[in-house]
DNA sequence: TGACAAGTGGAGATGACCTCCATATTTTTT
DNA sequence: AAAAAATATGGAGGTCATCTCCACTTGTCA
């Protein structure tokens, strides 16, 4: 699954072509509204290209969310590196919503696909919930996060949010719940008469 | 508002059957894959007569789900009646998380109509955000929840808990979510410094 | 009981998904 | 450079679930 197998010149244009029209469609929301045949029209494409490359339309979803995905696992990283744990985590989960906002289309297609027990995207979700594992972990060391919770808490909620993307208030609910998540994960007994310093940030693995 | 149009008695009759059938395959966590047709066969019914009383599969799911609801609602209600309202609010989304685990094909069916945007359980879910929104906003007159995030957000996140079903750790994650919303809802200078004796969150089992 | 309204059921139209293979294009060999 | 081999294309057509339509049955009312 990771032997890149080299492609032919035209093939491999022709994903490109895919992709690249495919994360059009999903922007403008209309991905699951459109006949996977048409879809082939639309970008140039026969039917049977399509489905070469693309066996099914969760496996063309999961092709552009590959892309989304690895920018959002890179600013998590860059973020973890840059700014305290707590700080880095909380501020990852608002640029989640964020860009959820900007990409509506990313949102629904997310909310389906999790819907779907085809476990079609389950690599992407996979990475996504890495991160937020390993920013979830480093605030815990830090002591700025309780230590009795999984990561996987924050990953239902942000599906949540996926999910009920259609809300009337959508953004204003989403941000709540942010806001719910990272005050409840705060310790409990949080050091605010203890104020400890927190120094301990080495090897991570 | 809704006429009661008084229904023949054999209709009737086949309704009962219809909704009655498909809150056995919705607990079997079949629905998804039963093809229509087959289902109206299931209940001893042609497909005319299926799709005469629910025009659509999630016309279906909507009348089961609604007795769901109806049940959901009445416990909601009687907690608030005996409880404390923080305490009410907490065991209702406690039980709500029980609920969905005893029914796991209620959790599937609530996800995929999530995903759908066609709204066909909106009033159903209407009315689970009501008495979610009641138990709040008793909760914030009594001073023990915050007030300044909507129920909305309970609600995102309880979409998370459907939608996450599949998940491996499900169980103990939908806790946590409950857990993390609930300290999270707590008013920001509710505990500081003073070491009371709550919050000893136990291990799940 | 007879007449009318309401309901039934299943055959078939509809339309989306996916496969197959003759043809076209790229790559390799001589 | 030309031919052969390998690889990819594309769209016609098969398959199958969804939904509609109407001749017939069942219930209701006088």
């Amino acid at each position: 699954m990771i032997a890149d197998k080299p492609l032919r010149a035209d093939a491999q244009r022709n994903r490109d072509v895919l992709i690249a029209k495919a994360r059009e469609v999903f922007d403008a929301g209309d991905f699951f509204d459109l006949r996977f045949d048409d879809f082939a029209r639309l970008a140039g494409v026969g039917t049977g290209t399509l489905y070469r490359h693309f066996p099914t339309r969760e496996a063309l979803a999961e092709a552009v969310y590959h892309g989304e995905v690895a920018a959002l696992c890179d600013r998590a990283r860059q973020l973890q590196a840059t700014l305290p744990a707590a700080e880095a985590l909380a501020t990852f989960l608002r640029g989640m919503v964020d860009h959820i906002d900007a990409h509506e289309g990313l949102a629904r297609t997310l909310a389906t696909l999790m819907a779907d027990r085809s476990g079609a995207l389950a690599e992407g979700g996979r990475a996504l919930e890495q991160v937020v594992t390993d920013l979830v972990a480093a605030a815990v060391r830090d002591g700025t996060v309780r230590d009795d919770v999984d990561a996987g808490a924050v990953m239902m909620a942000l599906h949540g949010i996926s999910a009920a993307h259609d809300r009337p208030g959508w953004r204003a609910e989403a941000d709540d719940v942010i806001t719910l998540m990272l005050d409840g994960l705060r310790p409990p007994a949080m050091t605010r008469c203890d104020t400890r310093s927190h120094a301990a940030s080495e090897g991570s693995g």
